[in-house]
DNA sequence: TGCAGAAATTGGTTGGACCATTGAACCACT
DNA sequence: AGTGGTTCAATGGTCCAACCAATTTCTGCA
């Protein structure tokens, strides 16, 4: 039987909206951060009512895709192209302290591939920025006489990038936020991140030298501390938690 | 300096209701499938808009926790509760053979750390499940004289849920959705995936073992032929491709 | 009883209005 | 020159009331 027989639309503007916005930030070739065209000025262009503008624009924004300021104007906030894949992930429970070591497993697993695939496929000059991020981030480690989370970041985020797979940092920064809305301050260790300084330069030496099952076992290490400075401040925070 | 100032909220109506009716749908206890209140009741009884009802709906849409249908309703599509942590990922350009690809690199990552925490967390009970699993498949592979991927794909969700994280099994879902929306039925492999057939019961040996370190190697064994597989396919499809 | 058509229900769209926030221009004062 | 306050237009956020389109339910006839 004719297997394929595409159902008609008849309604579906605001989808029609996404694909006509989609093509043109492609036209006009707009990047990250730039300003698209305010609702209004949407809505009369499309010939479509502004709720339906506002209904597509909701749609991006609720992918991430799209940042909306009051009283400034809508932002891009990441690339976006007509063949795009929507993967949302919904997960339950991850506000409490077994949620987060639960993607805790999922980032050693992808920190760890990251680094295999990054000693695999790295060229020189990514290698290079990111012994430039290593060392940003050992200098603020001496001065500042603890973990910079923020340099930190930045050093991993190098070997995401260097992997080949823009994946990896797609997944790892959306659980970062999310790490960070629950941990960031509630957290009473006070040198968390101490213990997994060296394995930072281990690991890099490691995807210099193209050695991916060693920068892999590396990386397995440095979370393994991670996880351990967790389940300390847990210890911590049960002494002192009511409820 | 007083480094930590948050932005305070003043208007986050719909963000509100979302709440609100995540706090609705766990007091009365709806499941998946069931029908949640009309927009215009909703919006009476929350005292807001019904557009602004309709953008909160719009985002949990679009997250793909709830289905509306046009003169039925709106419907559960998954289970919600007030404590959900959204992962929004869109990846671009996934429906070629390199966004494929790189999938497969993060289910490399997934799976072989899923197979490594079964190996050390995994009871008596689970795995005795992804035996039942195993043997299911490999008498389907036998009688079928090839690879069933209904089947293969039960045995790995097996692994995923005896993993005792069920990130696990929410993130590989989702691309195992991707991946087949794009390649079930172009790909012209015909023995697709026979390759990995053994290493199913080497992860299973290393697991029940309590291996962690061999599981984790025979899965990456097992993604590394289905890699090879999908290479080959892609080449065969070149001679025949335009475009 | 069975079923076709009417009526009610529900999400989808429209247009118009007003509010809250932002940012730029402008101005006064130091 | 620069600091701070005011005004004002632009922009997203919310609201309302009505109508359209798809679906479900009801009704009355055969």
């Amino acid at each position: 039987m004719t297997d394929f027989l595409p159902p008609i639309q008849t309604t579906a503007r605001d989808d029609a909206v996404l694909k006509a916005l989609a093509g043109f930030v492609r036209q006009e070739a707009l990047g990250p951060g730039e300003k698209l065209p305010t609702e209004r000025i949407l809505a009369e262009r499309l010939k479509v009512s502004r709720n339906t503008v506002r209904e597509a624009l909701t749609r991006w924004e609720g992918l991430g895709l799209v940042e909306r300021r009051q009283g400034s104007g809508t932002y891009l906030k990441a690339a976006v192209s007509p063949d795009m894949l929507h993967m949302p992930l919904t997960l339950s429970g991850g506000n409490d302290f077994a949620g987060l070591m639960r993607t805790l497993e999922i980032r050693r697993a992808l920190e760890a591939e990251a680094a295999a695939l990054c000693a695999i496929r790295g060229g020189k000059a990514e290698i290079a920025e990111i012994e430039r991020k290593l060392d940003i981030m050992e200098d603020a480690f001496r001065t500042r006489a603890g973990m910079s989370s923020e340099e930190d970041w930045e050093f991993h985020q190098a070997v995401y990038r260097a992997s080949g797979n823009p994946l990896f940092e797609q997944i790892i920064s959306a659980m970062h936020e999310l790490f960070h809305r629950f941990w960031e301050h509630p957290l009473g260790v006070r040198d968390f991140g101490h213990a997994s300084f060296p394995y930072h330069r281990t690991i890099f030496d490691r995807i210099a030298a193209h050695d991916p099952d060693g920068a892999r076992a590396e990386a397995l290490k440095l979370i393994a501390t991670v996880e351990d400075d967790l389940k300390r401040g847990a210890a911590n925070l049960e002494l002192s938690d009511r409820r």
